[in-house]
DNA sequence: TCTAAAATACTAACAGTGTTAGTTTTGGAA
DNA sequence: TTCCAAAACTAACACTGTTAGTATTTTAGA
């Protein structure tokens, strides 16, 4: 039959199109293949199961993620890049759910490659943070902390969670940013801006 | 054929023991109805579909945490009480995390009967912040915050991104939790112990 | 107590999923 | 031009949830 030219590459990008388009749940090889005009089969020629191409886009979103975020803590610092890092890592959340929660279903243990992706989510925010007067340990637990409010104001958002109460979401978001920079400068973290 | 006695209850049961026993992924109606003997059409008499039964076991396990939530907090008031729901809400989840997974894979915002599920998450957080002179809508605000925190930490640990980084991941937490005593206890939110 | 109705379990099948083995076709390099 | 490896194919397997239609067993009413 007509050979289709594929490539890793193009199968990645265009099940990233079509996750995106439809969501994650409506996603399958058979649509994949049907969309690239070939027999299912035939991607096995390109990735070797449904679990190898979940973990490439997988790579494909944290580039995605750590791009903007760099981009928003550009030539900031201080509170400043703190604030801009988080609603960049917000606003990523928001705009490519879908990708976002490609990203969070990988199960960052299993291999090494995996583990430096978790690396490049981490980068930025450890970036974010040069200004402050920090030791390493410091840094690396309220690393934890700020994404462990992100994802989980974004993940509980997204989930409906946090409907049915009449205050606003970007309010509820900004008391819990606030309470962070507190953490920033708080005695016991030894900070200064 | 000799009837089994099957309802809908013992249904959701044992469904609840496959899962903590071996994860919400390898679940299936298939072993399900194996388990109980049965065919895997005869669930249908009791269950309206595997969505159905994934909602019922969701209510099951928010129960049990809310359980939990309450006896922590029990005679308890002020920072002592709202660091005790944060453990119990954190022990709860590492205790039972495919039960835990389930829950926040419902989508709340389908029905009535889930909006007040999600009522039942939020209460005991609420009760724990008695002792504070806050408004209403202070409260949900912050209730939100804890949430967030709670959760994202609890997701992150379960994928593994907080892994390979030689700092001890209970410091993390409760330089967390301290962050959100300061904000208990800020100025712009207003409150005293 | 006997009968009608409702509940329960069944068989058989469908459409969907990922995946593999084996086969044919194709494109480019020797 | 031949030859080989890559890429596409066909056909099948085992699994998923789900439905329609059919027995059987239990329950409720006359």
């Amino acid at each position: 039959m007509p050979r289709q030219g594929l490539t890793r590459r193009a199968v990645v990008e265009t099940a990233v199109q079509m996750i995106e388009a439809n969501g994650l749940d409506r996603f399958s090889l058979r649509e994949l293949a049907r969309t690239l005009q070939v027999k299912p089969a035939s991607l096995y020629n390109h990735v070797n199961s449904a679990d190898d191409l979940h973990t490439e886009i997988g790579y494909y979103a944290i580039a995605r993620m750590k791009e903007a975020q760099l981009a928003a803590i550009d030539g900031k610092t201080g509170d400043e890049a703190v604030l801009a890092l988080a609603m960049a890592y917000y606003r990523f959340g928001k705009e490519h759910p879908e990708l976002y929660r490609v990203i969070l279903s990988l199960p960052m243990i299993r291999n090494d490659a995996l583990q430096t992706a978790a690396g490049d989510i981490v980068e930025p925010i450890m970036r974010a943070m040069d200004a402050y007067e920090l030791t390493l340990e410091q840094k690396m637990h309220l690393q934890r902390v700020l994404r462990s409010i992100l994802h989980g104001f974004l993940t509980q958002e997204a989930a409906g969670c946090f409907r049915h109460f009449p205050v606003e979401l970007s309010d509820s978001l900004q008391m819990a940013l606030r309470g962070f920079l507190l953490l920033l400068r708080s005695p016991e973290s030894g900070a200064r801006a």
